[in-house]
DNA sequence: ATTAGCAGTCGTTTGTGGAGAGTGCTAATT
DNA sequence: AATTAGCACTCTCCACAAACGACTGCTAAT
């Protein structure tokens, strides 16, 4: 293909991704400059459709991008720029405020992922599995009430309240002897070793079990992982305004809403890369008139955005590249600073 | 108004609530066997439309009820009844696996609010400002980050990440002594205590002063009210099948998402019993295609459905209803429900 | 290889004419 | 005085047709 054949497509994808409108030979060259007449136009069309790259909807109609022209722009033709100052900036002041709880963290990643781009943006949580426990800490908190806290590599925390009868000290001693024998090990398996704990007869009396028991459903519960997101009306009116049925629309927000079934799906495209599924390339046939740009932030966390086809990749691929490095280097960096933390408070409770 | 003139705007309602098409006097009395003849009807709609109760599309259209007549409705005719059986059954076992967590307890109601009656479920968090402080905990979890853990008199708990260099040891120290000192104070009157105690110059050393900061800064963060939605994908679809604009409904769901402002309409809506606001009986413009069906379940919470003023009037009470007064009961049948059931459950398996 | 010119295609818009649903009115009936 | 039958009237909805216009593909010339 020569250059002003991509350059011919190129401009149409462009042009059709900007106005949504089928683009004729003539808009190309009046909106464009070409310095070549419309007839040559339409006979580089006329390959270019041959070859599948762009369509009509009718035999009169202007030409419109198929799915393998947005695939052939990503892939050839897209200028992929960096994200512009402001915002980047924009970016860096919202996470400036930010908490250290982690799905408070991605649940505001996702927002700013749909805000900038006005799209709906998605975050997949980390696979909390993979991360090692830190400590397990237990709070007294009156007569028969006792606190139970779980911290992971990553800060991460969760907690549940038990009764139990048993003095600070005896605490104590049981979080000591369990920081001894967990820390450092994969959380999912603690969650195993809870269990263990739990079914060992003996050891220890009815209302730890029940601790225990307690502690291996927390674990579960907080291992299952969790899809944020955000924007889904930014994306609902751009969907119907390609003329999608609400109803299939809706069958888009439906599988998003179906956490399980769009986790393993996501996971699956996971790369550190910016990668992009255009529209039928997507296996989940709800999001064939959507495409995704995502990209993985480490720990197995998925992140991205989810536009219609007709997408503006190129700001898509700098807003998803940008926000997904800033977050892994956050959760990287509280990483780091609870390694450190670590051998600093090895008498902790 | 004469019985026969209730019942024919009533069946108007009925039918017209059911079908959403213009009711003609032809089907009144072929469907609701009616024993008079459609021209008598066609006198009573006559009369019924003078009044402002029901209008007409167009000159030879059939009859839909306005505002008025939907507030004459719900205050005369409708005809009110308990939640059947089986629904029930389904709100008491959905409510068995419940959480410690307040704020997940409120947003599952709120899912089951959406789910039972189809259109989107509310609820607004209680004030928690006006409830006791049971005890506050501080746990240091690395170096910089510490866990302040807030149980108030619900038994709930309430945790924030807060950053601060205080040694665990001095930390043990500020939360004996804040216990004793506010243990049993309402939490707003913690939270200007805690201010004050920031604020007072001399009295404390520099550590203790950072305690009382970082006491104020939780709570206030942890005082805002939270504002549950659910839903919003069942009402969209009855909002467009009314003929509102996508643009309009969209409006709806932006206001929803603004919690500060929502909250505050809600709360001043909120009573022990259900009430309904009706189309624009709605202060909020965005709200005027909308009915609200709302009753407050206890400690200034607010909960209830959001649908289309063509709405299943007599549904949505007995949803609103029934689903507000078992959340009041897990609220206040014991202050600390949640442990219990936490307990139960974990000795139970 | 490129271009001008033109015929042809097809969607969009506009207009027209029933068919049908439902009312309001009038005069007759109970 | 309330009710009813009958009828004229109104307005929407649908189908069909005609005019319009945007854009292409083709052909012949450059």
């Amino acid at each position: 293909m020569d250059n002003r054949k991509r350059l011919v497509l190129k401009t149409i994808v462009d042009h059709y991704i900007k106005t949504g409108q089928p683009v004729s030979s003539q808009t190309l060259l009046e909106d464009y400059g070409l310095t070549v007449s419309s007839a040559t136009i339409r006979n580089d069309m006329k390959y270019l459709e041959q070859k599948g790259l762009i369509q009509k909807a009718y035999s009169s109609a202007g030409r419109v991008p198929t799915e393998l022209g947005y695939r052939f722009f990503v892939d050839w033709l897209v200028e992929l720029s960096e994200l512009n100052r402001r915002d980047q900036h924009a970016i860096i002041e919202s996470y400036r405020f930010q908490r250290q709880e982690i799905e408070e963290l991605l649940r505001q990643t996702a927002f700013l992922l749909a805000n900038m781009s006005g799209y709906a943006g998605f975050v997949l949580s980390p696979r909390l599995e993979e991360t090692q426990l830190e400590s397990i800490v237990f709070v007294k908190l009156d007569v028969e009430n006792v606190l139970v806290v779980i911290v992971s590599e990553l800060g991460i925390i969760e907690h549940c309240m038990i009764r139990s009868p048993l003095s600070p000290e005896e605490l104590q001693e049981i979080g000591t002897l369990l920081n001894g024998r967990l820390r450092g090990h994969r959380l999912d398996e603690v969650r195993d070793e809870a269990l263990r704990f739990a079914e060992g007869d003996g050891w220890y009396d009815s209302t730890l079990r029940n601790a225990f028991v307690l502690l291996k459903e927390t674990l579960e519960r907080r291992l299952q992982r969790r899809l944020h997101v955000e924007g889904v009306f930014n994306l609902l009116p751009r969907l119907l305004g390609e003329g999608l049925l609400l109803e299939d629309a809706l069958e888009v927000f439906t599988l998003l809403g179906d956490a399980d079934r769009s986790s393993l799906y996501l996971e699956s495209l996971s790369s550190p890369q910016v990668k992009v599924n255009i529209g039928s390339e997507n296996e989940a046939s709800e999001l064939h008139p959507c495409s995704l740009v995502l990209m993985g932030y480490g720990f197995s966390g998925v992140l991205g955005l989810l536009g219609p086809v007709r997408m503006d990749y190129s700001k898509a691929f700098s807003i998803t590249s940008y926000i997904g490095n800033r977050l892994r280097t956050i959760l990287t960096l509280s990483h780091r600073a609870n390694i450190l933390t670590l051998t600093r408070e090895a008498s902790g409770q």
